[in-house]
DNA sequence: TTAAGTATGCACTTCCATTGCATTGGATGA
DNA sequence: TCATCCAATGCAATGGAAGTGCATACTTAA
């Protein structure tokens, strides 16, 4: 029941998106609303050996063209996702948030909370996006 | 005369920092003191045709270690590299700086006058490290 | 002047992102 | 139902950049 019902979120939210909610789409896409770190590649591909590396990438791309993930550089040279929030339009203000890269367990997480501060650009400069990661040392290894 | 007091300041900071100012590594230096903005190993390679891409990658992994140098990841999965500030600790406070990268000439600079606003993060967090880059249009291409 | 350690050059490997083309599968209209 | 078309997927191959091992050249100090 559960299942069913994040299935069905994740459908609606793929179709909200203008992305047709394949079988592949919908694994990728709950596979990533389960984690509570950014994941790579390699790590989607891991998890479902089975399928090809092209297909992940292309899904990803997809995602990322329509909104429903965002692109994470940690620093590690890795591209990682992770799934927007609802309602997102990675509008710098309101949604744009700080990221985490442990260096420690090598993982990255979204700090939705913690939204971007607002940063003051010299005159004739314009801002589209912002990147923000903070590398240190995440609770779980800090203890 | 101006080449010569580069050359020797550009040989002190190296002194300074630990680094045995060999022909190479001053060339290298000096090549970067000259960029307004951020360089990538390929520019230095392309600047310097005759010099291998392993000495240049290790001259700069060398001048990262020794602080002499600060690597940037604008988010375009290359790396870029720029001198430290004279002073520079690379204190999060302190020494960090911005950095502005323009999605139209593709070039990355450091914003040394606009420090990093203070971060908060969760409890049990720490950092060590603070990437900001603001993507964008610069001054240049905004005409 | 020689020995030791460092820097540089060359060849090679690895890793990941990306692309071209063939094939499959699902929606749609006849 | 079947034919058709377009999007999605799979396979093979490419390319670009980072990184490494080893041989050679250079510097410094004894």
């Amino acid at each position: 029941m559960e299942g069913k019902q994040v299935k069905e979120d994740m459908e609606a939210r793929l179709l909200e998106g203008g992305v047709r909610p394949t079988a592949m789409r919908l694994l990728i896409s709950k596979f990533m609303l389960q984690q509570d770190t950014a994941v790579a590649l390699t790590d989607i591909e891991n998890a479902f050996a089975k399928v090809e590396r092209t297909t992940i990438y292309r899904t990803i791309k997809t995602f990322e063209e329509k909104g429903i993930v965002h692109q994470i550089d940690d620093g590690t040279g890795i591209q990682k996702y992770a799934l927007c929030e609802k309602g997102c339009k990675c509008d710098i203000a309101r949604d744009l948030h700080l990221h985490f890269h442990c260096r420690n367990c090598n993982q990255t997480v979204c700090l939705t909370n913690y939204k971007l501060p607002h940063i003051n650009l010299p005159q004739g400069y314009s801002a589209e996006d912002i990147s923000l990661v903070v590398t240190g040392i995440c609770k779980k290894c800090g203890l």
